[in-house]
DNA sequence: GCCAACGTTGGC
DNA sequence: GCCAACGTTGGC
């Protein structure tokens, strides 16, 4: 059995937060809407079943890791990017040829607080964190097992 | 709302 | 293939 990765998603809490996922019936969602090469690229052909997945929170304030969730379904095509009425709608992708790929998620665990990025940014195992790098835009991106770790732990003392 | 840092598009 | 113009992201 291949071991287990760690990354890190971002949504913006006003179009889809981690309370949206805890009230979810299942706790699961389709992560859809990335629109991004990269992003595309990790989900389609590295996440596999049971990596788990920091939870943030963008454009929110203050910007925050709030949770953790894991892969539940391995990736598949992004429907809503054929349909024309979804914000994210592509021209370029259809069901014969999706351009876009997504995968489930299921809530594990929310912070008692969230971890917001100036917490972040004074833990010394984080300093190389993608995250942290000025200019990071990518919506997923790898977690290093260390970096995972802290943030858990530092999750736990805040209870 | 500002704007730096990116990614994408398209003319050449 | 270059690169200017444009659009988006996301912290502040």
């Amino acid at each position: 059995m291949a071991a287990t990765k760690y990354w890190l998603m971002k949504t913006e809490p006003s179009s889809y937060s981690i309370q949206d996922l805890a009230a979810e019936k299942k706790q699961t969602t389709f992560w859809d809407g990335v629109r991004n090469y990269q992003a595309r690229n990790y989900m389609r052909d590295e996440m596999k079943l049971s990596d788990k997945v920091l939870f943030y929170h963008s454009n929110a304030d203050p910007p925050a890791i709030t949770g953790v969730a894991t892969i539940v379904r391995e990736s598949y095509p992004d429907h809503t990017s054929w349909d024309v009425d979804n914000k994210h709608y592509d021209p370029k992708s259809t069901a014969q040829s999706p351009r876009w790929f997504m995968v489930d998620i299921k809530l594990e665990q929310i912070f008692a607080e969230p971890i917001g990025l100036d917490q972040l940014r004074g833990v010394a195992a984080l300093r190389d964190m993608e995250l942290l790098r000025k200019g990071s835009r990518l919506s997923v991106q790898v977690v290093r097992k260390p970096e995972f770790d802290a943030i858990l732990k530092l999750a736990k003392k805040q209870r």
